[in-house]
DNA sequence: CCAAAAGTGTTGCTCGTACACCCATGA
DNA sequence: TCATGGGTGTACGAGCAACACTTTTGG
């Protein structure tokens, strides 16, 4: 019959050296993007998660989904529904084995699919930084301001003055002073803030509903 | 096996008598909306557009992806990619057998799919009126500021300042005079605008490559 | 001359941006 | 005491919101 399979692809961002890095797997038909098919009774976000765990081996901290695609010719037909992942700065936590991190303006070659994707997967990203508090899920539960702005930068892919930087941030009430600060050289310690969990989820502008439906009560 | 069933549904939004209206199906299983399933080798977006001509038999003015979600049992399951589309507020052009316009403030009974899916559309459009140009997608091509306004309005539900209103779009070199203008009643006549089409498509941060590809032209 | 919609400016406030120096620390 | 990154204030301009009256037309 006609009926299309369906497979999920992510983009999985993280932040490593001052570089937006993208998981992409080695595969016997090159590099490409990790992806996945959904179970018979898996949400599409829930076999997103699933893809992130199975194919890159790293706990995201955010997953939305992008964009849904058909392509591929009447014999073999397939609908793609691509995901955007935030994972943690954290080069500890290795992905698994055929996974790796490439900086995302030094590409190797993929398919015109992919490619497509993680562009448009950066596009999202980008605006994004701007109307929403996505930008905390690259850091580690308390940051300094530097890092944070350090986030805005090599996402966004410019210098940004700190000072406005700074009092944007404050000037909300998103961000919770921790108290605590970290000496880490020969210099001034910095304070470190923690992000403030209300101001998550409701800005993002993605449906509310999202699969959460039946089993799942919203993590506090 | 396993592989799902793909269906496309379209909210395709209208204005009419100062209320935006949604155009829904009568089926046998109760009124919902209208949807298709992708032909072999069919974009999602042009299946969208069939499914607009097809069951709604209106011409409609935008159509943008706006969710996909799976759902139904292992045995019966399905991923449905909803859309988001917009048609012209003229009430001579009479929707096919079976589909009516409904004010989304007044539906009838739906699925809960159904439901979730015109709330997310509704939140889509508002957000998006703020950002984008696609107000002038319910309009005609030429239009006096007094119905830009009024569209404006029913969509966002709330009341927007003239004077405001007038200078902010005639501000950037979004409108082009046209020169005309129409007397409609015992008052003085109104000043008809275009849309400039050089602002359209660029700021609605949808993905570039959605499948436009490689047939249509913009209609002018 | 009346009703009815079209059209028009000013003011205050908020927010973004440009810009340069002192502070705390470890070596 | 020096090198290094942390931390701070001010002034200007753009854009948004609030607000009321005059103009043109047909009846």
């Amino acid at each position: 019959m006609g009926s299309p399979w369906v497979d999920i692809r992510v983009v999985l961002f993280t932040l490593g050296d001052g570089a937006l890095c993208v998981a992409l797997n080695n595969s016997d038909q090159g590099v490409q993007l990790p992806k996945g098919v959904p179970r018979p009774d898996e949400a599409l976000d829930a076999a997103a998660a699933r893809v992130v765990t199975e194919k890159i081996g790293i706990a995201e901290r955010y997953l939305e989904q992008l964009y849904s695609i058909a392509h591929g010719d009447p014999e073999d037909r397939s609908v793609t529904v691509a995901y955007l992942g935030l994972a943690i700065s954290n080069r500890s936590e290795a992905p698994c084995h055929g996974t790796a991190w490439y900086d995302v303006n030094d590409l190797p070659p993929l398919s015109v699919l992919d490619s497509r994707i993680i562009e448009y997967a950066q596009v999202r990203l980008r605006a994004k930084l701007g109307y929403t508090t996505i930008a905390f899920h690259f850091l580690p539960r308390d940051f300094s301001l530097t890092e944070l702005q350090g986030v805005y930068e090599t996402v966004l892919g410019r210098k940004i003055d700190k000072r406005n930087f700074r009092r944007r941030m404050q000037s909300g009430d998103v961000l919770e002073p921790t108290g605590k600060s970290r000496r880490e050289g020969s210099h001034r310690p910095a304070r470190l803030f923690r992000f403030r969990l209300s101001h998550d989820s409701d800005t993002y502008l993605t449906p509310s509903w999202a699969e959460h439906s039946e089993e799942e009560t919203f993590p506090s």
